[in-house]
DNA sequence: CGTTTTTGACCCGCGC
DNA sequence: GCGCGGGTCAAAAACG
């Protein structure tokens, strides 16, 4: 973890050849620097949209509950969920990245709690489940080395924030607090 | 003591 | 139906 935010440039992925599912090989050291905001908001545009016809639909999360549309997960999952016929939704934007590091933990900036771990055939490393710790937020992300190559973390993300990154806010908050005492005059 | 991780159980979709 | 692979849950443990 040698997050010394802020880094020397930004990596721009190419946003035209990510779809539906991306892999882009990012340089250690620049995982924070990506920007998931806008790369990702771009990328929700012009995502597949699928079919749903019923009132069931969304997830599949446990088969057990059942829970009413107040009571809808926090993640925006529901096992039965009335949505009223059919319709059309957006999939969750999944982007992957390669990454050369020693350190399966790789900050970008967001707060994520694990979840699950699960071994993965042929690799002798397991693969690692998060999902970002904000209330309001689903993005989930996966965790996992390369067969192949063992230097290689793959780190897969599935959705849009939607709130801001608190380590982006946090190095921003002293320029942002300069700019209230200039337009003050 | 609140939050996060660990870990086996459980669920689900799919191919046979 | 059954087994398998992949994803998630949730209780207990670990952590700060």
């Amino acid at each position: 973890m040698d997050s010394g935010f802020p880094f020397t440039q930004p990596f721009v992925p190419d946003v035209e050849n990510l779809l539906p599912t991306a892999s882009v090989d990012l340089p250690r050291g620049f995982v924070s620097e990506v920007d998931w905001f806008g790369l990702l908001g771009r990328l929700t545009d012009k995502l597949p949209v699928e079919d749903v016809n019923d009132s069931l639909e969304m997830g599949g999360v446990d088969g057990n509950r059942v829970c009413g549309e107040e009571e809808k997960r926090g993640d925006g999952y529901c096992n039965k969920m009335k949505v009223g016929g059919k319709g059309r939704r957006r999939v969750p934007p999944r982007v992957a990245f390669h990454t050369r590091s020693a350190d399966d933990i790789l900050d970008d900036g967001y707060r994520w709690r694990k979840y699950g771990q699960k071994a993965v055939k042929n690799s002798k490393h397991p693969r690692s489940y998060y999902r970002c710790t904000h209330h309001t937020c689903s993005v989930k992300k996966q965790v996992q080395r390369l067969a192949t190559d063992t230097g290689v973390v793959v780190t897969t993300y599935e959705g849009v924030h939607n709130h801001p990154c608190e380590k982006m806010m946090e190095s921003l908050a002293p320029i942002l607090r300069q700019l209230q005492l200039l337009t003050r005059f």
